[in-house]
RNA sequence: UGGGAUAUAGCCAAGCGGUAAGGCACCAGAUUUUGAUUCUGGCAUUCACUGGUUCGAUCCCAGUUAUCCCAG
């Protein structure tokens, strides 16, 4: 009877894929994953308790409760330091360059996929499952990641970054079933945890007053917003570093001649002047582009360099994907060109690609935007 | 100091005698394993102030205050 552990986070998709994994006659060992400690990591702005005990354990109870009715074992695995290493560092850094990552794509590469699967082994797993919504399709020692059949929980997009060697002994049990299944499923078990609200924020850390989360790590530092089109300075902000390309709320300038009511949108961040350009409407010209510049890309598939490929890209979860022509450049990135103007395509989020069947085959890193052949500065 | 104009929510702004549109911002929910976007809802018992006319005033009249423009 093969092994699997299955990282139980304490909501109901972790725990619906450990029961189908056990009715498929898998051998099944739970385990919870803590990989955040708010006081080690000095996480204090922004963070709310409820009452005397932090939302981890909460979770924690709430995957004992699943383990207890499923009637398997439950383990316990912190990762606080290979988190804060991999994940935390590299989401940092990269706000401090007036980018805008995103820790969760790397938490699947680094810690799920990586040093969950290297404890899994070394408790004797043959495989390790998650809760996601995707498919893995394994083809001999050839592993090929595909969307999940709920198109709309998809979340294909999140473990783009993985290779052959990390696909090749997971298990994806929801890859089948769509979201409103794995709550009656939830239901029918009468698990307690049955209607629990999906988990949203950065995973392992939980939801957050983003702002001041991040002052934690990255102090204030006033500035001046200016329209980019006329150079007019037209309100402040406490730090460029807070917002995002294409972000709209939290600028608190409204009601200016000119703007002719509409609303403002980020469209550059200056990271050395300490400015954050806007541009009002959000049609504007400048949060548009026809061509992308990927780097840190990740092939998992055979790609063939120089050529053209037609498939469809995805810029940011939960955007509609988009028809485009990429190439595989001779330094192994990827140029990604549209007929269709991109709107607010964000330097330090991950693209990936899907084929017209589903799969995802390649991924990498926003690096920059052009239109018309030109760059457009995002800092 | 003459002459003219304007004062409506945080900001733009409609209403010009019958009991305060709309937009932006903001706040709250929904959506969401990043950050965003998006969607829904909330948001002036009160119209610079003080009197007056009127059944009734943001709207008319007078005075006060403030700001702006043109003269000087």
């Amino acid at each position: 009877m093969a092994k699997v552990i299955v990282g139980l986070s304490g909501g109901v998709d972790s725990a619906i894929a450990a029961y189908l994994l056990k009715k498929q006659g898998y051998e099944v060992v739970g385990a919870f994953m803590r990989n955040w400690d708010s006081q080690l990591n000095n996480d204090i702005l922004g963070n709310e308790w409820h009452g005397d005990i932090c939302p981890q354990e909460v979770d924690y109870n709430d995957a004992k409760d699943v383990a207890n009715k499923l009637g398997i074992k439950l383990l316990r695995v912190d990762f606080i330091k290979e988190y804060w290493d991999n994940v935390f560092t590299y989401f940092i850094d990269e706000y401090k360059k007036g980018r805008t990552p995103n820790p969760d794509i790397m938490c699947n590469k680094y810690i799920k996929f990586d040093s969950f699967l290297k404890f899994a082994k070394a408790h004797g797993a043959d495989y390790i499952a998650t809760g996601h919504y995707a498919k893995i399709v394994h083809e001999g020692d050839k592993s090929k990641l595909y969307k999940a059949s709920d198109d709309n929980k998809d979340q294909s997009y999140f473990l783009s970054f993985l290779n052959q060697d990390q696909l090749h002994d997971v298990l994806f049990p929801l890859a089948n079933i769509d979201k409103p299944t794995v709550r009656r499923i939830a239901n029918e078990l009468k698990l307690s945890i049955a209607n629990k609200k999906d988990s949203t924020g950065i995973c392992f850390i939980g939801e957050r007053n983003f702002k001041e989360f991040l002052k934690n790590y990255i102090p204030a530092t006033e500035g001046k917003i200016v329209d980019i089109k006329t150079n007019n300075v037209v309100g402040k902000h406490q730090g460029v570093y807070y917002y995002t390309i294409g972000q709209r709320r939290g600028l608190n300038i409204g009601g200016i001649k000119g703007s002719d009511g509409k609303s403002w949108f980020v469209v550059k961040k200056d990271v050395k002047n300490n400015i954050l350009y806007v541009a009002c409407g959000d049609d504007n010209e400048y949060l548009l582009c026809d061509e992308v510049l990927i780097t840190d890309c990740n092939y998992l598939d055979d790609v063939k360099l120089n050529t053209f490929i037609d498939c469809t890209a995805k810029f940011r979860y939960r955007q509609k994907d988009v028809n485009v022509k990429i190439i595989r450049n001779e330094n192994d990135t990827i140029t990604v060109k549209s007929d269709t103007p991109l709107k607010a395509v964000t330097n330090g989020q991950i693209a990936c690609f899907y084929k017209k069947d589903g799969q995802l085959f390649a991924s990498g890193i926003i690096d920059s935007i052009y239109k018309d052949g030109k760059k457009v500065e995002l800092n």
